[in-house]
Order: structure tokens, then sequence, then C-alpha cells
DNA sequence: CACATCTCAGAATAACTGACATAA
DNA sequence: CTTATGTCAGTTCTTCTGAGATGT
């Protein structure tokens, strides 16, 4: 009897878990980012700016000037993209490029007090689509998701 | 002297909240996204396999056959690009590709035995590498994680 | 006629590589 | 001689658009 029982409910792990695909975290994760990417994208597009634009005037508020090379290890875009996102931000006078007199390879980039307030603005505009993208969420569920994410990027950065 | 407080503390998001970089609900969701898609990319490659060819598979076995364009929808691959995955996926013989007699316009297509045994290998694979990827969370964690996800994604889908 | 399906060709974007000149 | 920097050119990968041929 136990014997049929068990033949009747095959261990199949499609059977014990309906519905896979909607469950997998990296399929979750890739999709809810393709959702999110488009309505930061689209976003700041309003406001005639790039992701990248918020990362590098943000990394140099946070952690002042710095050389090329620098911002691109803070930022996490490659260096060689990152001379045209710096081209674009010297063009708007959002940042300021110097040659560095103590190391004639670098330059230095500084931000400019139009870049700040243009960060500022950025700022607010962030926190609005973030609220946008965590609408569903408490409060301090928010939180808790914020720091799962933190400690797993964390986690991958070391690991990597 | 509450003033003076006050004005030491300045209402400057900035101050309030350094390290904004790594809070961004939106960022931790790109940049961890852009890991975990590495992950499972090469994680697939070690088997030659690729995400959607889990992605149709698994929908396969889950509804059952259907044509190209169901596929797509349930899927969220689009149409254009389901015509190279079924390719692929047939010339590993894992799925068959049918004209359907009853529309002619469609085929149908059916996962094969083979199709299900790679499958499973797939989705024990793929469970391996969630695990890696959430590694730093406790059981319950991943869960909450989890169903965050899914609220967060599902109300993404519905206000689009 | 309007609409759906399968297919192909290619645009647009982002991540990434390689190499070069210059300088430390 | 090795390494770091800024720059440019170009590959790869993916998402996404458009349109044509066929059929409902």
């Amino acid at each position: 009897m136990i014997r049929a029982e068990a033949a009747d409910i095959p261990d199949d792990s499609a059977l014990r878990t309906p519905d896979r695909l909607r469950r997998r975290a990296s399929r979750l994760l890739s999709q809810l980012t393709m959702r999110s990417d488009r309505l930061i994208t689209e976003g700041l597009a309003r406001t005639d700016a790039r992701k990248w634009h918020y990362a590098v005037l943000a990394s140099l508020e946070e952690y002042g000037p710095g050389s090329q090379a620098e911002l691109s290890r803070r930022s996490g875009i490659y260096r060689s993209d990152m001379v045209g996102v710096l081209n674009e931000l010297t063009g708007r006078h959002l940042v300021e490029r110097a040659p560095d007199p103590g190391d004639r390879r670098r330059n230095i980039i500084t931000i400019s007090a139009r870049g700040r307030r243009h960060l500022h603005l950025l700022d607010k505009v962030l926190d609005e689509l973030d609220d946008e993208l965590l609408a569903p969420l408490s409060p301090a569920e928010r939180d808790q998701f914020v720091r799962m994410l933190v400690r797993l990027l964390d986690h991958h950065t070391r690991t990597s």
C-alpha cells in the first residue's frame, strides 16, 4: 500500500515545484532588472541624463576628484568607456578634466558646482524611480531587500 | 542649542546617505544581475546549454506543446529570436517542430524524451547555481528574497 | 480586408577586448 | 624593462524593430 502510494507520487522535481520558471532567483533577477533598467534609463532620459553620468558624479561627490582610471575602478565603468562618458560630462560643464601636474599620464576629474546641482537633481529623480521600483514593498521590506542585495553583491564581488 | 545642533547636521541627502551608489536598489539589481547572468551563462555553458534552452524546455514541460508564438509569450523570448533557439533545440533533438494540421501557419513544438532528460539535468545544474548565487542567505531569507522578487516582478508586469 | 504566424535582416545598446602612444 | 594611463577601434552579445511571405 505504502509502496503503491509512493509510486503514485513520483519524486519528480518538475512536479514538486510547478512554475519553476517563475521561482528561479536568477531568472527573476534578470527579468526584474530588465524592467528596472528600462525604468531608470527612461526616467533619466527625461532629464537628458544617463546612468553613467550619475555613477561618475556621485562617485566624485562622495570620494572626491580622481583620475579617469580611478573613477573607472570606483564606478565599474571600463576605462575605455569612461572616456566617452567624461566627454559628455565635460561638454555639459558638469565636471572638469585637468592634467595632473604630479603625474603627466593622468587627468584629474573634478565635479563642478553645476555638476553638483545636477547630481542633486538626479538624486531626486532616482529616489522617485527607486520608489516606483520598490512600490509593492513596505518600508521595512525595502530595507530588508536592499540589505540582502548588498550582502549578495558583496559576496560575489569578494568571490570573483 | 538645539538650533545649533541642527545646523551642524545639514539636511543634505548626500551626507545623510553616504555610499549612495551602493544603496540604490536599481544599481544593486543591475550589478548583481550582471554577476548572476555570468554565473548562469558559464555554468550552463559547461553543459553546452544556454539560458533560452532552459526557458523553452521548461515551459514545454510545464504547459505542454505550443506554437512558436505561444512559446514566445510564455518565455518572454521574442518571436523573431525564438526561431534561432528552436533551430538549436531541434538540431540537438531536444524538441520537435511539426506543422499544425489545424492551422497551417503554425508549427507545433513538442519536447522529446531526450529533451526531457536534458531539462532535468539543467534543472540540477541551475539548482546548484542558484544555490551559489544565494549562498550568503539563510534558507528562510532566500525564500523571502524570492518572494519579494516575485512580488516586484508581478507588479511591474501588470503595470507595464 | 484585417490579423496572426514564421522567418530573416538589421538597428541599437552595452559589455568587453586589444592595441597604441605616452609617461612613471 | 615593466607597469599605468588615456584613447581609439572594433568584437560580441542581447534586446528589439521592421518587413516579407504565407495562411486564417
